[in-house]
DNA sequence: GGTTTTATGTCAGCCATATTGACTTATTTA
DNA sequence: TAAATAAGTCAATATGGCTGACATAAAACC
């Protein structure tokens, strides 16, 4: 076992480096969460529920079903959340036309204003590392995380986040 | 209030171009730590034992109140993980030498090769993305990541993901 | 038309990880 | 010697996951 170490393929690819990855990323992703976390506790909500507020920003009459499989979460695990964030009012949910056995969820305006409020503080965040990073860094930013997902959900994930 | 629309500053930090970082973020994140989670299990262990074993690796000999620091969580929070894993033989504490209120934290031959596992699993991913994205993506990933981190800590993170 | 599958919801219990607050012990520093 | 610091502990609480079992309504199948 001795003595053996191994090849190194290329400057970027050692150890060290892919190590140095790992931990800004965990860095950087517990700050990012961490401020539109304290402004949820205001309203008694954690990142679940900010999670849900999102998605159905981002997809308006999304399903749940469509919704717990971009959380990958158990419909237990969301009843919770997305009970509270209907119960207050934040979330509505619509019978689908097409298919009636669907809750299709949309935001209410006091939904959408929190939404708002909490993408305005991450915005702030990205938009200033993405500033000091510059365009070019940002399209590798993008690179890398893109590989960092799943394969198998990495082209469903792609286009999600490239649709308007 | 109507009408007046955010002046789009430059193309890449368009609303747009923030959120598919956000999200970005969010997917690589999640299913980077997916994999070392199924491995923690077969140990009985969580991610946060793994944050323990990680940091333990990287600096051998830190007191738990740099632990703490790097961590950013209560020193209950750490109680319970560092207790078991020092319980059944991953950890090692001793006393500081300098001061010796100190507990100073070293993996074990048993620690090492868990932490071994998960870091091989983590640079397998890593690598993936890196070779995927090539060398300047990589370096531009690096540079938003530190962006994203707080002002106040970024000096010292970057000072300590740097070190060798 | 009857059976099966699907979309959703709900109850109950469990686990991991974090928090706050109060207090103890040993040791160092002033 | 008194005060501050490093670490540990007890107790209570919150959050966000999980599994398993079961219920209902609507769609799809044959």
């Amino acid at each position: 076992m001795a003595d053996i170490k191994p090849s190194t393929p290329s400057l970027f690819l050692r150890e060290e480096e892919l190590r140095k990855g790992t931990e800004l990323l965990y860095f950087a992703y517990r700050d990012f969460i961490a401020e539109p976390d304290d402004a949820l506790r205001k309203y008694g909500f954690g990142r679940a529920h900010h999670r849900v507020l999102h998605f159905v920003a981002r997809r308006p009459g999304l399903s749940v079903a469509d919704l717990l499989d971009l959380l990958s979460i158990t419909k237990q695990s969301l009843s919770r959340v997305l009970g509270t964030l209907v119960g207050q009012g934040y979330v509505r949910q619509e019978k689908g036309t097409r298919d009636r056995r669907q809750r299709l969820l949309y935001l209410t305006e006091k939904g959408s204003a929190l939404e708002a409020e909490l993408a305005a503080i991450q915005r702030r965040r990205m938009a200033r590392a993405y500033r000091e990073a510059g365009a070019d860094a940002v399209a590798g930013f993008w690179r890398v995380l893109a590989g960092l997902i799943d394969e198998s959900r990495r082209e469903e994930i792609e286009r999600f986040v490239n649709e308007a």
